[in-house]
DNA sequence: GAGTGGTCTAGACCACACA
DNA sequence: GTGTGGTCTAGACCACTCT
């Protein structure tokens, strides 16, 4: 059963793939080296490289120097979301996509969304509240606040015109950030944006982005009812 | 500036990253080919490819065939979530982890949960109603259907004693799924389970897993109040 | 110490997409 | 056609980690 010719890491990755589906290395157990796989497949060691460390990195290997390489016990599904340009996402439906900025002011955040971002006592802000909408119908309501001393340029834009999103995306770099995903019920100022009932269950994403050490900016979206975010496994 | 010897990959994909970030590489701007990175840094070209395709798969850069490699215009932010197996997920906050089955029963389900899992008329399915705990505090209310024409040996397991979530990454093999995030208002079983009031938000993580073109399962977990899921960008 | 994965190299050929 | 990224190879050395 040797010499099979499975020459591209594809289709190493696909055999690999289709043993452990079959049971024939089960979760846990080990699998043989490179050296014997290459051998096996008649492809070059690094060829076999490319596929497991894929695998790998999917989470359905677990490899380690020395130890070998072993099936995952517990495959950990890994979701990869694509947090998309809203206008994209809206667009990319087929609607028309509208920015209405609610409210625009320089002024100290809340102490929470300070110490989250960790800015001096000396650092300016501009809030800014804006309603995205997706053939007229209320999609997001954003709340951000955006950090004047890291992107003193912000201070000079009409974020009237330009959503503040795209604008930072276009003229803010970013090294890192977090994000995070819960759910809140909408309180009278979230309900009224997004025209809904007062309790309602919203989804909201909540991201802050840093430049270095420096925090650029901090939004929370709260989307309209019923709105799910989906993708593969 | 030839020859720098920059000759890991992790440290070509350092410099290039610095190069996008201090604009040198301006968003939407082309980037030297291959080739003549490979000279600059003074590494083989397999050393830049390597580096240039990872930043590629984290949508930083795009690169097409004869076109050329670019940096991304809009670099689609991907969050890769982690999605636990509960009980790793409690026990790792250092709580006591607990399982409780509510229903076991042997019926059919609804007609969108069938018609998700695109399963045909004669198909039995197993109903699992339960809730998972985290210091006896309610963590997660979960209501799942386990396709028995395609998984009979769930039918002979005791999930009064096992989490159908275990069993199923123990004995069931998937090959894909789909999984989706949304927020719901608590209905009067969901609040009852989770020891919360009617209405509250309720952040809900839907799942479809596949072995091939057959649905195992699908399950809908409501967490507690208040649960965020977080990741890094 | 020794075995395994991790990486680099130099060269080669292929596949695709543009002119 | 032609230039670019995509991949394979054979060999080599390194880095980690287990014994």
């Amino acid at each position: 059963m040797a010499k099979s010719d499975v020459n591209s890491w594809q289709a190493v990755q696909a055999e690999v793939l289709r043993r452990i589906h079959a049971r024939i290395w089960a979760p846990g157990e080990m699998i043989p080296n490179e050296q014997a796989l290459a051998e096996e497949f008649g492809c070059a060691r690094a060829t076999v490289n490319r596929a497991l460390q894929s695998l790998s990195e999917a989470g359905l290997l677990e490899r380690r120097r020395k130890a070998g390489t072993r099936v995952a016990l517990h495959p950990v599904r890994k979701a990869t979301l694509d947090i998309p340009v809203l206008r994209y996402e809206i667009e990319g439906q087929g609607a028309v996509y509208g920015y209405t900025a609610v409210q625009i002011a320089e002024h100290a955040p809340p102490e929470e969304v300070r110490s989250a971002m960790q800015a001096g006592a000396g650092h300016r802000f501009l809030h800014v509240k804006s309603v995205q909408t997706a053939d007229g119908a209320p999609f997001v309501f954003e709340d951000r606040w955006i950090n004047l001393t890291t992107v003193p340029e912000a201070a000079k834009t009409d974020f009237e015109a330009i959503s503040a999103n795209e604008w930072l995306v276009r003229h803010a770099r970013f090294t890192h950030g977090q994000i995070s995903f819960a759910a809140v019920n909408a309180d009278a100022e979230v309900a009224a944006h997004l025209a809904l009932r007062q309790g309602a269950a919203i989804f909201v994403i909540s991201r802050i982005t840093w430049d270095g050490g420096q925090a650029i900016t901090h939004v929370q979206q709260f989307f309209h009812e019923g709105y799910r975010m989906q993708t593969e496994l």
